[in-house]
DNA sequence: CTGAAAGCGCTTACAG
DNA sequence: CTGAAAGCGCTTACAG
């Protein structure tokens, strides 16, 4: 069935071995492995004969890695309610995969339990079908990240940050600054009460931004009321407390997430206050549903290039030798955006 | 730097041949091979031990088969315009892939020249990675499906159902028999002079539609004018051509895209007419853009199943023996949704 | 019931 | 300057 010319007959054709025509092949003919000007061509002119072209799957058993780069996540990849959730990551990673010569398995044989997948069955790590994998999603499992970093499988961790052992690789932007910016963006403005008003759970999302929150008073020297921060869930975000954080002299606040953001917006103008003439809203970061709300001042979060980061952080990590011990973990910017949910406040200094 | 543990490295451990780790490895213990239970545990339990996942390439090379599914398309994978329309697709394939325990390559290291991507490159198959591949997107390259054919690799087409040599395996969804239901649909209401508006173009999906467009014409026994068929661009649809319409008795239309059939209702609405009171449009397909638009009447496109079956279809050519020629097309039903932009028309009978 | 051997199509020291 | 040999990690007859 396989009538593609092999190695083996450009080297008869040409007269030569195997591994003359390999080395011609490869460009490898310098100072420690001479070939003469003749038998390159004569090698030249076989392979063009024959029509012959290396077959990558042979080539890359014989170097070592098989180019083959994993996506591993815990739920399933094709989530119709979040594929506006992953779809910039997988366009980056398909589109840096395409730079660097890389294919890209999806781990899809893994067998969802309770809709969560294991990195590990039967004991076998799955993942090491490919040279490494690319891990996201937004759920995880703490054990079986630990087992690859023991086990040394080259690997990045797309978004999260959370450390085990504090030796994950990973790729994901950096909110704390971008918070600062939006803070940053409001204090301009005029604004110098402004709350923050983030999930009740304690997550690393939540943190960060309440890190870039409270710092941006700090370096701004402007006073902060820890009572600004108001950890609530969207559904309880009522009239009692927009009518409490506005009595507070609050005349701005960042929300954590679109839900929250979205919620004191339709409840503030159900009490007949204008966004944001009366109170400016905004964002941090981008809110799932694209098409819904209002124009949000927020930060945009560079998906995309998290994706092409990744698979170039997971390149270098297979291509170099093991010993080098350095974890990467890359932050990167993310865009203010200027919407139309913040504006001066109306009492202006 | 490969500290994965090898085929050798089992059998070492598990005290017993690379034949027999091999065998019992792939499911092949049967009348022909008989290995011991006792060595079979000894070999699953050395598997564990060792964290063994055998080499995708070296599989492939060696001639077996490594339960990897190609996924390739001409144009990239994750488009950032056409993901609503590929997404449902995908969907499909990675669950059904799960069920039938495959892992997914996506074929990004083919690099695209002009905006496309070649499944061969330098007279390579590229595919070859995996068992078999599932092919989609809009455009397609007939001259490398037909090396495909020729070279019997396994694949399976989405979508598309043109022929080359008719011997292209596909799984697609039965247009033809959907819009006959649109029409027949359209006839229960009372409507008996009907336009189909299509692109000008001699596309598959024009003509399957049209086919139907006419049978049901046919099969109800109502006389049909060829000059109900009309070839047009949704922008060139203008006022003329809807007076004209309308000038004729025509009370309803259906159109091959949502592009046109958008266009028509806007362009009737400017002119003061109301849909569908005075003018029924129904859409012979999916809206691209789910969001905007009326609650059109409309055939759905099974996407997800078709994903589904294009996996299976494609599993069973990779299991099959190699002489069971039979090409297998199959055509998925569609289902008619009644919205809200047909009704009776005004001169109901 | 099991293993030794050849082979898939290449690359890579190494020896001359 | 060039080639014979071993090896990449598997599978597949084949022999016992």
């Amino acid at each position: 069935m396989n009538q593609r010319p092999r190695l083996t007959d450009v080297a008869k054709l040409a007269g030569v071995s195997k591994s003359t025509v390999s080395s011609v092949i490869n460009g490898r003919v310098d100072e420690a492995n001479r070939v003469s000007p003749e038998t390159q061509r004569r090698v030249w002119d076989a392979v063009q004969q024959l029509g012959f072209v290396a077959d990558p799957l042979a080539r890359r058993l014989a170097g070592g890695s098989n180019h083959l780069l994993g996506i591993f996540t815990f739920e399933p990849i094709f989530p119709l309610r979040f594929r506006d959730f992953f779809y910039p990551f997988l366009v980056g990673i398909e589109n840096e995969a395409e730079q660097s010569g890389f294919n890209l398995v999806l781990f899809t044989s893994a067998p969802q339990i309770n809709g969560r997948r294991t990195i590990y069955q039967e004991g076998v790590n799955s993942l090491r079908l490919a040279d490494g994998a690319i891990l996201l999603g937004l759920h995880d499992d703490k054990a079986e990240i630990k087992r690859l970093i023991q086990e040394k499988y080259p690997f990045v961790y797309i978004g999260h940050r959370e450390v085990t052992e504090g030796r994950v690789p990973f790729v994901t932007y950096d909110s704390t600054r971008a918070t600062g910016e939006v803070m940053q963006h409001l204090f301009d403005l005029g604004h110098r009460k402004i709350a923050y008003l983030r999930l009740l759970e304690d997550n690393e999302p939540s943190w960060d931004r309440q890190v870039g929150y409270t710092q941006a008073f700090q370096q701004a020297g402007y006073t902060f009321d820890s009572n600004w921060i108001v950890r609530s869930q969207p559904a309880l975000l009522n009239i009692a407390l927009v009518t409490d954080l506005l009595a507070t002299g609050i005349t701005a606040v960042v929300a954590e997430t679109d839900g929250i953001a979205m919620r004191v917006y339709n409840v503030a103008r159900e009490m007949g206050y204008s966004i944001p003439a009366d109170l400016s809203i905004a964002l941090l970061g981008d809110p799932l549903e694209a098409a819904e709300g209002p124009e949000w001042t927020l930060f945009s979060i560079p998906r995309e290039q998290i994706g092409q980061e990744a698979v170039r952080l997971l390149a270098r990590q297979i291509n170099s030798s093991q010993d080098e011990d350095a974890v990467q973990q890359i932050f990167l910017p993310c865009q203010l955006v200027k919407g139309k949910t913040t504006s001066r406040p109306r009492s202006s200094p």
